[in-house]
Parts: structure tokens; sequence; C-alpha cells
RNA sequence: GGCCGCGUGGUUCAGUCGGUUAGAACGCCGGCCUGUCACGCCGGAGGUCGAGGGUUCAAGUCCCUUCGCGGUCGCCA
């Protein structure tokens, strides 16, 4: 029968000298020094300890298992007569008395190497990630990420937000992303669907009188994955608040975040309150993007006047506009330069241009023939200096704008001297547009979601229809938290005022019956009395993985899935037994 | 779905212009070693080069198809 440990791994010091205790773990490495002389590392969750073994049946106990077998050890502790300062237990080791054998690993060989796990193939370590896990590396951010998720609550609770869990099986939702569905037994033919998020519930949860809501979500969306975007499911920090606006929705992030950013980050500093709020068509125009990253201090500037009439055919198609970035002392050779052209092009879509003021403060490189006859004019106007990276987009606005904003990041990333990487800088982008000409349809659609509120309300929208604004001038109540390029959070003021939401529909040619079976329950609950009120979902995942400084979104889920959505260690998505397809209702009718 | 990259012992990778028996490090097995801590030294085993087809006297290498993985665009109200 298993006893329990005196100690864990990382407990023992010179203090505990002499004392007998009993340790358990996995027996990460064996180092044989001598005939009957060995070094056993031992390592739990919190350390490693060292054991030393000096007797012939204590040796054969050791040889007789693999590696990363899991043992117990009983003996006294000794002060090493050579210290490892490296090792918080490196003072000591353990003399073992008694070694027991709890849980045998019977491969003497693993799929990767413990300590190196990160360095092996991506499939093999999701396919063991429980070996994986073991890696002291790949487990720290699992545990920052369960101090994180503790923190919030802890902030938010705080704030006097209640957690309420909203339900997982509910109505597929006619926009949006795709819904995971999920047949139902006792309803044949019908389905129901994993939430994309606990939005309406959230509203409701308004309607009823809660004043400040909570939950840390799971959200469901079956959409094809990205490097920060695990597919299938992922975790929001989902709140809502009554009779607020987006003041307060800014106050309470600008509060509970930077805390929680400066005490579990990899870099110290972070913005402090009030963040940067740049308006979206602002943020188009300067950095190219509605996620800029802060960090660089590049900036896009309009030269589409300057280069008018050129020999150089993009910067003369029809409507074409002409983006500038200037990079001051710039040091990347032109070979430096071509290559992040090119991955500029592979990422935008679209190929960029530059030229370069050289050390004798000449135009010269890439397009510079073109311009060499209105020098002066970009010289004086972009301020260039000797030495400066004049990078180019060209195009219709839309291609032009992002183009640029890749190439302000890629630039970024490429001149330390343009980026302070090591600081996270948040910001908030507001005013989105309410509506878009869909590229599809030609015709006016809902740009983001038809939640938000219009700012300025009923009055905005009347306006419109009055024939006095443009319907793409209406901007709504809704707004982005960016950090480091990272979209980390969309919120808004919703719409809680029926007659609005009938007016905001019929902009877009629908009208009060398609308001009611879309939204059947929250249009309902909002004939009844709703408060005004307004709320955001930080991405959980994505806070964790700019916390650890980590790349890849999977990095910093337990069990994640792979790029193609499926989980290798469970095998599933996988295929089901006949009898309940019939339970289902079910038929499968094959691909060819 | 489009585009790009990768696939070689258990793991990470090298492999030149297509040319002898496909190499290295780590791991594994055996031996030596009484203060190691990425222990060291000596020896050994381990490969359908993702799969299928083609070109060629000859293919890990070139071509086609296909599968898997990753990145990216579409997509993600």
């Amino acid at each position: 029968m298993f006893q329990s440990r005196t100690h864990t791994c990382n407990e023992l010091r010179l203090a505990n000298a002499g004392e007998k205790v009993k340790i358990v773990g996995w027996m990460e490495n064996v180092r044989e020094v001598g005939n009957n002389f060995a070094f056993v590392v031992l390592r739990d969750f919190y350390g490693t300890t060292q054991v030393v073994v000096e007797s012939a049946d204590m040796m054969e106990i050791v040889k007789s298992v693999n590696k990363e077998s899991t043992i117990s050890v009983e003996g006294i502790v000794r002060e090493r007569a050579s210290k490892n300062p490296k090792q918080d237990t490196g003072d000591i080791e353990v003399v073992p008395e008694k070694i027991e054998i709890l849980g045998r690993c019977r491969y003497n060989e693993l799929p990767f190497e413990i300590n190196r796990s990160r360095d092996a193939d991506e499939t093999a370590r999701l396919k063991y990630r429980y070996l994986d896990l073991r890696n002291p590396a790949v487990k720290k951010n699992i545990i920052l990420r369960c101090n994180v998720v503790s923190a919030l609550r802890q902030a938010m609770t705080e704030h006097g937000f209640l957690e309420i869990t909203t339900p997982i099986l509910t109505a597929s939702s006619p926009e949006g992303a795709r819904d995971y569905l999920v047949p139902a037994r006792k309803h044949p033919g019908k389905f129901y669907a994993l939430p994309q998020a606990p939005q309406q519930f959230k509203q409701l949860l308004m309607t009823s009188g809660f004043d400040r809501y909570f939950q840390i979500a799971p959200c469901f969306r079956d959409e094809d994955a990205r490097g920060d975007r695990s597919p299938g499911e992922f975790y929001q920090l989902d709140m809502e608040m009554a009779f607020a606006t987006q003041d307060d929705v800014f106050a309470v992030i600008e509060d509970v975040l930077p805390p929680i950013f400066a005490k579990y980050g990899t870099y110290d500093i972070a913005s402090t309150a009030p963040f940067k709020r740049i308006p979206y068509l602002e943020a188009m125009e300067k950095y190219g993007s509605d996620k800029p990253d802060l960090r660089i201090d590049l900036t896009v500037e309009d030269i589409t006047a300057l280069t008018r009439d050129t020999e150089f055919a993009p910067f003369n198609v029809e409507d074409a506009v002409v983006k500038a970035i200037v990079v001051t002392d710039c040091a990347l050779t032109r070979k430096n330069i071509d290559k992040l052209c090119a991955d500029v092009e592979v990422q935008a879509g679209y190929k960029p241009y530059w030229f370069k003021l050289d050390e004798q403060g000449q135009i010269a490189g890439g397009v510079a023939k073109f311009v060499a006859d209105r020098a002066d004019k970009l010289i004086e106007t972009l301020n260039l200096k000797p030495n400066c990276l004049v990078a180019l987009a060209a195009g219709k606005h839309d291609a032009a704008v992002k183009t640029a904003g890749v190439l302000r990041k890629m630039l970024g990333n490429a001149c330390p001297n343009h980026m302070d990487k090591e600081r996270y800088e948040f910001c908030w982008i507001v005013d989105f547009p309410m509506y878009e000409i869909g590229e599809e349809s030609g015709e006016l659609e809902f740009c983001h979601n038809p939640f938000s509120m219009p700012s300025g309300g009923m009055e905005t929208l009347l306006k419109v229809e009055r024939g006095e604004a443009d319907p793409l001038s209406i901007t709504a109540d809704q707004y982005d938290l960016v950090c480091n390029g990272v979209e980390l959070s969309s919120g808004a003021v919703r719409n809680h005022d029926p007659e609005i939401m009938i007016k905001a529909f019929e902009m877009v040619r629908l009208g009060e019956e398609d308001v009611k079976k879309k939204f059947p329950a929250m249009y309902n609950a909002f004939c009844y009395g709703a408060p005004p009120h307004a709320g955001i979902a930080p991405g959980v995942d994505r806070m964790v993985m700019l916390l650890a400084g980590e790349d890849s979104i999977r990095e910093i889920i337990p069990f994640p899935m792979n790029k193609n959505a499926a989980d290798i260690m469970m095998d599933a998505p996988s295929a089901v037994e006949q009898k309940q397809l019939d339970e289902l209702h079910i038929a499968l009718v094959s691909e060819e």
C-alpha cells in the first residue's frame, strides 16, 4: 500500500541533513559514475532531488527499471560532498534505505526525450501530450494559465462581477462562424449547437437584472486554425455590465488587465490606464491595420499626390493610392529588403516597393529611377535623411493599406531600432463602421455584428433615412482591445432598444420579422424593458500566449488539437457505433 | 478550398551535379569508471529515406500523383 511522502522534490535543504525522509517522483536520470555508485535524479511537480546510490542492492533496484518510472525513496538526507548551486536542492542528497517501484515505464526508449520535448515533432508531442507535459518547460505555461485565470476571476469578483455559467447545449445562431452541431435524440432531425460565445445569454442576464456578469467561457467555432487561433474551442473572459457605457467597460479592463500583465508577463513593462484610443479609420490610415503593434514606431503616410504621372505602372492604375513607410537609420541590406518584400507579398497578397536615400543623400535602389525626377519633393515632404529606407505600397485603397500594414509589421520586426519588443502596448480601436458594402452582394450589410448600438442611436439612423448622411459613415459603439498587434478582444455597447434594432435592420433591407426570427429570445426580452448595457470578451488563450511569450497557441493549452481540429491523442473525431447513429436518427451518406 | 514549406534509425538533423556500403549528435544496449549534475571513456544494435507511379545504366536526390504535418490567405457576426 502506498504511503504518502514526507517532502516534495523541491523541499529539502541543508537544514534537513540527518533527517529520515520519503520522497516520490519520476526517475528522470541515472548517472552511473562507478561500480555500484550512481546519482539518480528524482523529479516531481515541484522540482528535482538527487538520490545517491552506494550499495549493490539499491543499484540492483535502480537498474531494474527504465527511466521515467515512478519510484519512492526512503532514506537519510545528507550534505553533498560536491554541491550544485544551479539546483534548489543542490546542497543535499538522499541516501536511500528503501526504494520502491510505484509505476513502471515499460519502454526504455520514449517517443522523445522529456527535457527536449519542445524540439520534437509536433505530432509526436500531441500524441504523447502526457509525456510532453512532464517537461517542466512545457508544464510552466499551463501553470501560468492557471495563475492567470485565477487572477482574472479574483479581479473580476473584486470588481463586483458574478460568475454565471451559461448553457453549452444551445440553439444554432444564424450569423457568424460555423456552428458545431449536436444531434438531439429526443427531437429527430433537430440539433443543438455549441455556443460560439455566450453573447445572447449574457444580454438576457442583463435584461434579468443582473448588474455585472462574467464567465471564463468556453466558446466553440468550427473555423480553420491559425498560429494564434486554436481550432474548435477556446476560452473568453466574457463580461457584461448593465447601465454601462463604453467608458465604464474600458475602466474595468484598464483596471483588471495591467496588474496581471505586469505580474505574469514575460516583459516587465505594460501600458497603464488609460490605454490609447484610436478610431478605426485612423488606425487603418496610420498603421495599415485595425490591430496595430504600437511597439513599432513606424507610421504609414499617403504620398499618392507625390507619385502622380511617374513611369511606374503600379502607381498609375485607376484609383491607385500610394502609401509610404519611412525607416530612418535603416541597416537592412539590399538582400534583407528583397527577402522582406517577398515575405510581405506572401502575407499581404500584393507586392511592396521601395527606394532609399543612401549615405550621400541620393535616391537609390528599388523604384528610385521612377521617382528620381521628384526627389527633392519627396525628401522634403517625408523629411528624409541619409540612410532612410522608404517602403511603398501601391494599389487600390484597401490593398495598399493592407500591404502597408504588413510592411510596417515586418519592418518593425526586422529593425530593432524601430521596435522595443520588451513591453506590452495596449490600445483601444474605437468607432468601427456599422455598415459596409458587401463584396458579393454589392449592397449595404452589417460590418461586424448587429448587436452593437449605432453611435448616436436612433437619431443617426433617422438622419441617414432622411438622406442627410451616408450610411457608410455610421459608426457603432464597438471597440477592440489590441495588445502588441494581437486582437485580444471585441466588445460593444449593445443595442437594447427594439425600435433602434428594427431600424438598424431596415438599413440592410431586413425588418422586425427578421430580428424576431434571428434572435427571438433577445428581441422578446428587450420588449419587456431592457437596461442599456455594454460588455467585452478578452480571449484567455491569446492573453496567456502574450504573457508566456509564445508564438503558438498550442503551447498554452493543456491538450490542444492539431491544425486540422483533430485530437490525435484521444483519436477525436472518430467513427461511432451504428447503434448510436440509429438512436440519433442519423444516416451517413458516403462521400463518393 | 488556394498558395508556400517540410517528411531520412527512437528523437533532432546533414546528405554536394543523380553515382561506391545513407552519415552525425542525442537516446538505447553492453563494458569501464567512487562525487556526477547535459558526467566521462570504449564498443554495439538500430534505416522499405511518408506512400504509389515515372524518367534513367543508376533516384534519399529529378518529374507526376497521393497522404500527413506546419505556416499563410480565404474564413473567424
